[in-house]
DNA sequence: GCTCCTTACTCAAGGATGTGACTAGTCCTA
DNA sequence: TAGGACTAGTCACATCCTTGAGTAAGGAGC
């Protein structure tokens, strides 16, 4: 049960939508966790009925009508409860890890190819957060926003963000580079 | 379906037997996947019962019989497709950073323990990878055994586990501070 | 005029993962 | 000599997460 204290803490900046955060959960949330509309709708129905937010009904013209969610006093304290209880430890779980350790098994030049394609979404994502970090800290400096600003929780998380993905980057350039020396020197000496 | 392959690849090393391969998954395995040793069972079931492994009976005098597994070609075959397949990109998905993300309307002083405890855990686990890493090149140097050992595929994801948990010690204990600064100062000015 | 995209949300099904308990013999230590 | 840890593995259940499809309306572009 985490997706759910996931969701609460998105709640936080305030009324979202099951949509508005389907899209949010795409990006700044997407550092730390992912999920698929129906998830979150699954949830919010969950999180609804057990009295840790309320919405309402917005009835809008041009569109559809939509639920606002925002959290409860009951949820606050649920989030409380989540944070002092201890979390596991986690790991990558990546299918392009798994690959690479079965290097030495598989074709070589496939593997070369998807590594450098996950370096770039990597890049990619890089700028997402860098737009994202400016965004949030506006004027402000980043020790300046760090020591005074509101609401820097998403900020810590989005640097995390963006370390991984550097990271990520960095690894994936470098094992693919190793990976393509090793094929170009291997004829079987 | 990656846990299956997952295995597959860990069974690339050679032999292994269940509880062998429960350890494995706790210490190299690690830093890309982790699976408690039920699961482990039920998949080297289902991965032998669909011919990509073998598995031969040990008998033991001191202790249980055991069964070792070895990779059939057809499970080569499945790896080398599983390879060639495009993989969906992975995010860090960690209970803590959803109690930082929160972390506006939550104690701070029980998460700023939990940050440290985890930084503890992870400059643990940074040890524990700089050993294997020396263990698997043996005496060769980084860079030359990059170029010329056999079997980097580990030693590659084992070097990903390692920036991982440098990356995550560093943010952890920077965190923390941040958060206690903000602890100290913020008697509501 | 047709198709695609966006907003907004729902339903069903199945595989993946996690939790907890249980068997059973051996070795080590206090 | 009793308690604990290690080897080796199994069963059952519950929940999480993914996959895939579907509804319904308005607006944009070709």
């Amino acid at each position: 049960m985490a997706l759910r204290h996931a969701v609460l803490a998105a709640l936080l900046d305030g009324e979202h939508s099951g949509y508005q955060l389907a899209k949010a959960f795409d990006v700044g949330m997407a550092n730390f966790w992912h999920a698929l509309p129906q998830q979150l709708y699954a949830e919010l129905a969950k999180l609804e009925r057990d009295g840790l937010i309320t919405g309402r009904e917005v009835v809008q013209e041009a569109r559809p009508n939509k639920r606002l969610f925002t959290v409860t006093d009951a949820g606050l304290d649920e989030l409380r409860r989540f944070a002092a209880g201890q979390s596991k430890p986690s790991s990558v779980r990546d299918d392009l890890m798994v690959k690479v350790a079965a290097a030495d098994a598989v074709d070589t030049a496939e593997l070369v190819g998807q590594l450098e394609e996950r370096a770039a979404i990597a890049e990619a994502k890089i700028d997402l957060f860098d737009g994202l970090l400016r965004r949030m800290r506006g004027d402000a400096d980043e020790a300046e926003f760090l020591a005074r600003g509101r609401r820097i929780g998403p900020y810590l998380t989005c640097l995390r963000g963006r370390a991984f993905e550097r990271e990520n980057r960095d690894w994936c350039t470098r094992t693919a580079a190793v990976l393509r020396a090793r094929a170009g020197a291997d004829v079987r000496r």
